[in-house]
DNA sequence: CGCTTTCGGTTCAATCAACGAACCGAACCT
DNA sequence: AGGTTCGGTTCGTTGATTGAACCGAAAGCG
C-alpha cells in the first residue's frame, strides 16, 4: 500500500496513520499480533509474506513504537504490541467489519469477538467494538475469539493448515501467546 | 498496499476489505470522497498521485461498489460513494483517531467533525465516531469539518495551495460537493 | 468555422517495491 | 560433530508505481 514518501503534505491524520499501517502486510501482520501472534517463524507461517517483507515491516513497525521487540530467550526475540498498538484495536475492528457486512466471502462471517470479562455476562461486540451487555469499550485483552466453524477441514474451502492457522481457528483469548 | 492475490486464502473479514482498501492511494481517495470532492481532475490536484493509478484505484472502487460513477454533464463523470462507501465512515474516522494520538506531526491534531444536525446543540466527535451530545453515531452527511488554522498560508509549514486543498481547509458539510 | 481549453483518461520507459529461493550465523539438541 | 530451529540478509526476477507524453470528446471563443 501507501508509503510515506509522498504523504507527508497531506496534511490529514489518516494520511499519518498510513504512513505507518498502509503498506502491504502491515495491518494482517498487527491482526496475527493481536490474535497472540509474536514470532518471525510464526507470522512467516500464517501469512505466506517473503522473508525480507516481514522483516521490513517489523522494523518499520518497531521503529513507530506499535510494536516491542524484546527477547524471551537467548537469540530468540518477539514482538509485542506497545501501547500504541494496542490502541489500534477498535481501527482494526471497524475495518474487519465493513469486511465482514461488504465483502462477505463463502460462509459470510466467520469470526466472533466476546467480552470474556464483562460484568454484565459478555456479548459478541457490536459496531465500533462495543460490548452490547456492558456498555463499554473492551480492551482486547478482555476479549475472547472463535471462528465460527473451527473444525472446517473437510476440504470443501481452501481453508489455511499450518500450525498457527488451525491454532487462531480454535477459541482464544486476545494477546496470549499461541500454544 | 496490498493485493488481492495472497490475501484471499486469509480466511479474514480484514483481509477481505484489504483486497478493495489496501492499495497505495485508496484510502486517501476515499477520506478525499467523505469531504466532497468528486471529480478525477480535482482528486489529481488534491493527492499529487499519477494519473494511471488514480484512473485504477477508482475503477477498482466502482467495481467493488464502493464508488458509484455517474455523469454530472456529457462527456463529464463523477464518483459518489455507496451506501457501502459510506459504511466506511466510522473506519475512516478511527484510523484517523489513531494518527492523531499517536503519529502527531507539527500542530497536533489539526481538523475536527462536528456533528451539525445534533438535536442535542452538537459536539466535536469523540472515539468510534460517536457524538458526546446526542450520544448516537451520526450519518456522515450530518457533520461539519473544519481544520483547526484555516488560513495558515503563512509559510511557516509547507502547506498545499491548490484550489481543492484551500476549499478543505474551510469549513464545510461533508458529501456537499465542493464549490 | 477554426482554435483553444478542460476533462478524463491511456501509453510508455524508467524506477522502485515485492517475490521466492538461496544462503548465513547463533543457539540449542543429541 | 552434525543437524535443527530461529531470525534474519542477499540476490535475481517479476510486478507495481511514477512522471511525461499523447488522445478523444465536449465545450468556449472569436
Amino acid at each position: 500500500m501507501p508509503l510515506g514518501r509522498d504523504y507527508d503534505r497531506q496534511d490529514c491524520a489518516l494520511a499519518r496513520a498510513l504512513e505507518v499501517l498502509g503498506e502491504r502486510w502491515t495491518l494482517l501482520v498487527l491482526r496475527d499480533c493481536f490474535f497472540g501472534v509474536r514470532r518471525f517463524a510464526d507470522l512467516r507461517a500464517h501469512l505466506d509474506v517473503p522473508r525480507a517483507v516481514l522483516s521490513d515491516r517489523l522494523a518499520t513497525l518497531v521503529e513507530a513504537g506499535v510494536l516491542e521487540r524484546r527477547p524471551y530467550a537467548p537469540g530468540r526475540d518477539e514482538y509485542v504490541l506497545t501501547e500504541a498498538g494496542l490502541d489500534l484495536w477498535p481501527a482494526l475492528f471497524t475495518l474487519a467489519r465493513w469486511g465482514d457486512r461488504h465483502r462477505v466471502g463463502p460462509g459470510g462471517g466467520r469470526r466472533r469477538f466476546r467480552h470474556a470479562d464483562c460484568p454484565a455476562g459478555g456479548a459478541d461486540l457490536a459496531e465500533g467494538g462495543m460490548c452490547p451487555a456492558c456498555g463499554t469499550l473492551p480492551a482486547p485483552g478482555s476479549l475472547e475469539t472463535r471462528s465460527l466453524d473451527p473444525d472446517a477441514d473437510d476440504g470443501t474451502r481452501p481453508e489455511r493448515d499450518d500450525a498457527v492457522s488451525r491454532a487462531l481457528r480454535r477459541p482464544h483469548r486476545l494477546l496470549t501467546p499461541l500454544p
